[in-house]
DNA sequence: CCTTTCCCTGACGCCGACGTCAAGGCTTAC
DNA sequence: GTAAGCCTTGACGTCGGCGTCAGGGAAAGG
């Protein structure tokens, strides 16, 4: 099949299989024309990296398991260096995932302090000396 | 104080305000001779943009907390429009904490089954028909 | 024959937040 | 005087994964 049949049955686009083989990921073989030509196996390879994209793996990141396939694996994780890129990986979402927790309670302290500094503000307002600093205050009530 | 001191006592570079200021965030007055001078509600209003954007904000997202303290009040997140972004952010948060939460568990899901089915295939091995193919297989035992 | 639709290569665009280099001016210290 | 160390603007580089356009061949259908 050509180029757009594959991107199309995958999901994707010509010119993604392009970059794929640029990178040396996906090299396709050429019809007396000069046309790209991919069979079956192709389709099995490009799906493995399509996954592991979607996963987050970047390009890099899905070669062992591009590699294994080549092999003659029947799955692209049937080899060590996949294995250790699912290893690598999972770490760095254990890390990732750990920092966003940190980040979202801090960010969620500082809502809560910053509407209860509101609401004391509110309450006690129209009492004291001059106006305050004037934002879009006022509008509708949060 | 000039740009120099400014970004040293603010943990960044001179660069990192000079875009700053291209992007309208945080101007500056000139001397004479054409340098950029700062005082210290600059460099609060730069603490400001540099705390969110440790915790993940994009620069157009600081504007409002920096418009804030331009307008007078003494925390950035006193007004209505950055409570806005705190609760955006949030959300995206979750939204992101959950995204990776489901694609650790897949990738976790992966990494098992493919560990086992190794497992299975080495506790098999030199008994049925060829040769396997030939991955790195045969190195440590990871 | 003509049009449409595919294909090719090469090259620039994009996004965000700067880093880095070039070429030059001001100030300060020795 | 001159070297060091600050400052100025302008412009290009970075990273990943493509999108998009330009300019031109090739195949398929009417």
């Amino acid at each position: 099949m050509r180029i757009g049949e594959l991107a199309a049955r995958a999901g994707t686009t010509p010119r993604t299989l392009r970059y794929y083989e640029s990178r040396g990921l996906l090299p396709a073989r050429r019809t007396t024309n000069g046309y790209r030509t991919y069979d079956e196996s192709d389709l099995k390879l490009l799906r493995q990296i399509r996954t592991l994209q979607d996963f987050g793996f970047d390009l890099e990141e899905t070669r062992p398991f591009v590699e294994c396939l080549r092999a003659g694996h029947p799955e692209g994780d049937a080899c060590p260096a996949s294995l250790q890129v699912y290893r690598r990986k999972l770490d760095e979402l254990d890390a990732l995932i750990g920092e966003l927790r940190v980040v979202r309670a801090e960010v969620g302290e500082q809502l809560a302090r910053a509407e209860s500094a509101r609401d004391r503000l509110a309450a006690g307002a129209a009492v004291p000396g001059g106006p305050e600093p004037e934002c879009e205050l006022g509008g509708e009530p949060w």
